[in-house]
DNA sequence: GTCTATAGAAAGATAGAC
DNA sequence: GTCTATCTTTCTATAGAC
């Protein structure tokens, strides 16, 4: 219960949704208080009851955008195993995510966008990294060697295929990489059996 | 020979190597054109003698950065081969190239800023992708099953590992993250021998 | 809390002298 | 080709009325 009672702070959460969702899709500067304000259907001037500037919006919607995302997207997926970790995996890797049709992942949308800010951004982008890793780790089978290794380059993939299919002007190339981090992706997972590798 | 003679295009080409890495450092929007000339000991004016609009010189930048930080990341990579795969990704996934502190891949560096523009630069990072798979993918064994689909996959770990390992607050979970990416990228090579898989 | 009005800064692009 | 000066637009942030 992180608000007391229901209360008019509904516009400050509706904010932070546009917001999430902007952010994620134009990048930070490519989305002005003024649009932002006007998806709301409010003006500039009454941003600044909700949030103190664009930069500490910016770092709430990081990580508002990244729960959303995890929300929308893991909704068929099951409990926690390597079913389910295919499951996010294709998932993640649809061409539709990549295309921005459904709740963006902002590890993926905003990977460089972050890295040229400072402060609370970086913070709010690191701990959500950790949460993926940390979520596909626990999906890989318990006895696997290099269990952390790997989840950390499955998500280095996963990110990596939906930032780069984003920004390639050939759809076809993009379904290609995708189905490509798809396949491979699935095979580390089913190689990551008790006492693989080395 | 692209240039016909030795010009006093210098001054252009001068301003393209500055751009390319001002751009891939801080993103399109963060560097102006005064700062870029700036640089290049020269005001705001003579800009326009060289390039029709910031936007062009970013299509041209990105083209030059891909083509600058292969010709010096690849420097002590031998001929195509599975030993040279392994030395390219060492090279790519070392922190010092997360870091900035060599010529930086746009791929990396510029993936949702590029996302966030149309036309010609979209192009650009197209056909730099595609040579990079291309030159994994002549890497891998001859034979192997899935050629195609591990390059690329190996692509995206790769672009994704550095372009997260950026955007980290924490340089030890950057380390961690690139030497994971190392490891697995490794042996998805040394597994893709002939007739391996599903 | 939301509005309009405005301050103040920065940016891309152009014009004309040298 | 390069300079200075300027046009024009856009943006964050603030002030004050309602």
């Amino acid at each position: 219960m992180p608000w007391p009672s229901n209360r008019k702070h509904d516009t400050r959460q509706r904010i932070l949704d546009i917001a999430a969702d902007l952010f994620a899709r134009q990048g930070y500067d490519n989305v002005s208080l003024d649009a932002l304000m006007g998806h709301a259907d409010l003006t500039r001037g009454a941003f600044y009851a909700h949030f103190d500037s664009k930069q500490a919006l910016y770092a709430e919607a990081v990580t508002y955008a990244a729960r959303r995302s995890a929300r929308d997207g893991l909704r068929h997926v099951g409990d926690p195993g390597t079913a389910a970790l295919a499951e996010l995996l294709r998932a993640y890797l649809d061409p539709a995510h990549a295309a921005g049709q459904r709740s963006p992942c902002p590890l993926a949308f905003l990977a460089t966008d972050v890295a040229n800010r400072e402060g609370e951004v970086r913070s709010a982008y690191t701990r959500v990294f950790r949460q993926l890793g940390g979520m596909i780790k626990r999906a890989l089978p318990a006895r696997s060697r290099d269990r952390e290794e790997r989840a950390l380059a499955l998500a280095a993939m996963m990110v990596g295929g939906v930032a780069i299919g984003r920004a390639l002007n050939d759809s076809r190339l993009t379904d290609t990489l995708l189905r490509a981090c798809r396949h491979v992706g699935t095979d580390l997972i089913e190689t990551a059996g008790p006492g693989r590798r080395r």
